[in-house]
DNA sequence: GCGAGTAGTAAGCAGCTGCTTACTTGTCGT
DNA sequence: ACGACAAGTAAGCAGCTGCTTACTACTCGC
């Protein structure tokens, strides 16, 4: 750090693009899309803002980067069984600005953008769900995936985006036990349905 | 209708607080608080905007006074057991633009406003939780209790903001139902603990 | 009838937004 | 060494935002 880096680093594509994705990442999960400008992110990157447009076009384009560049993450890679173990600890993980993890919050703050609300709910809501769907044999299997995945983004907006105490500062694990505990009765197999099924 | 209100009508200030307050709070449903200008708000109420901050001061206060003219109605009245299920509905009820119930909505889509999560985190949110905190003896009461309101606004953002499908259309009985079932598990007495309390 | 006070109006201000443009400066092939 | 092109910069534009101000005109007590 503190290098002479205004005339030295100057010119690399890269690592200014790079660095314009990683200050965006940050600050949509940490403020949304709406409430984040491009001059903070160009700011955060210390980047020339006239080069977030020369990049990505429009904030609009730089948004959906983000996501498409972290979103890969969440759904590849491990065991089906594990799936919603993985999806809750995505959604759970808590200090935002760590890794690539922290997309969800992002989209989670950001759904008053049609795009954002589209990606959660057909893209990542919706393999989401149909993986979960997988889990049941209930006639009504979607409907019980669509409520464990609400239930799974509602924790995550109480918990990363609201900070609603005690839940904000619960365990990790302990979290995660009660929540599977309660996502196995709705997705069992040869589940005893209630009686309602349409 | 189709009074030549023109020159009629004018001069009835009860009336036009009234339009302004039923327009925003249709509008902060619909779009949330940022993506409601106070233009928005004047036109579909048909009174002049400058009368908005003379009647509320500012964007914020209109907002403050939307929610806490149609807040009260979701904590009042009815039996304690019939709590869960109370919010259940206001948080499923449909159709945006009705009466006062789609606060809840408002607010779920407006927290990047400060004020509105708070009041979802701290006002809204920490007395639903004391009162289904009730409904178990567990040590980690409150913690299962945010768990469920969790679940709750989860829901609510899934069916009526994000609108997903299956969720957005199955009948509203049958997925209370399916709720009451999972978060009987979660907050009923006597409840044979997992092990991890701290 | 008439002055007073207030409901209602039109116009506009400062500040911020996403985005563009005209320009300078560094890098690299030759 | 130098010319060309790409990377980086400063300044600014149009549009929208919440909000204000200077004004008109209606209504009501007298």
């Amino acid at each position: 750090m503190c290098e002479d880096r205004q005339s030295r680093r100057r010119r690399d594509p890269a690592a200014t693009r790079t660095a314009l994705l990683r200050a965006a990442g940050e600050l949509f999960a940490e403020r949304g899309f709406d409430q984040t400008t491009v001059r903070e992110v160009a700011s955060r990157a210390e980047v020339n803002q006239a080069l977030l447009f020369r990049y990505f076009g429009s904030k609009q384009e730089l948004f959906a980067e983000v996501l498409s560049h972290n979103s890969e993450a969440l759904l590849d890679g491990g065991s089906p069984e594990e799936l919603p173990r993985r999806i809750l600890e995505s959604v759970l993980s808590e200090h935002v600005g760590a890794g690539t993890e922290h997309t969800l919050v992002a989209l989670l703050r950001s759904f008053s953008d049609e795009r954002a609300a589209r990606l959660l709910r057909d893209e990542l809501g919706g393999a989401y769900a149909e993986r979960l769907a997988r889990f049941t044999d209930a006639p009504d299997a979607e409907l019980r995936a669509d409520l464990v995945l609400a239930w799974f983004f509602g924790v995550g907006m109480m918990r990363s985006v609201l900070r609603k105490s005690p839940l904000a500062e619960a365990p990790t694990e302990v979290v995660v036990d009660h929540l599977m505990r309660a996502v196995s009765l709705l997705l069992e197999k040869n589940s005893p349905t209630g009686g309602d099924e349409d």
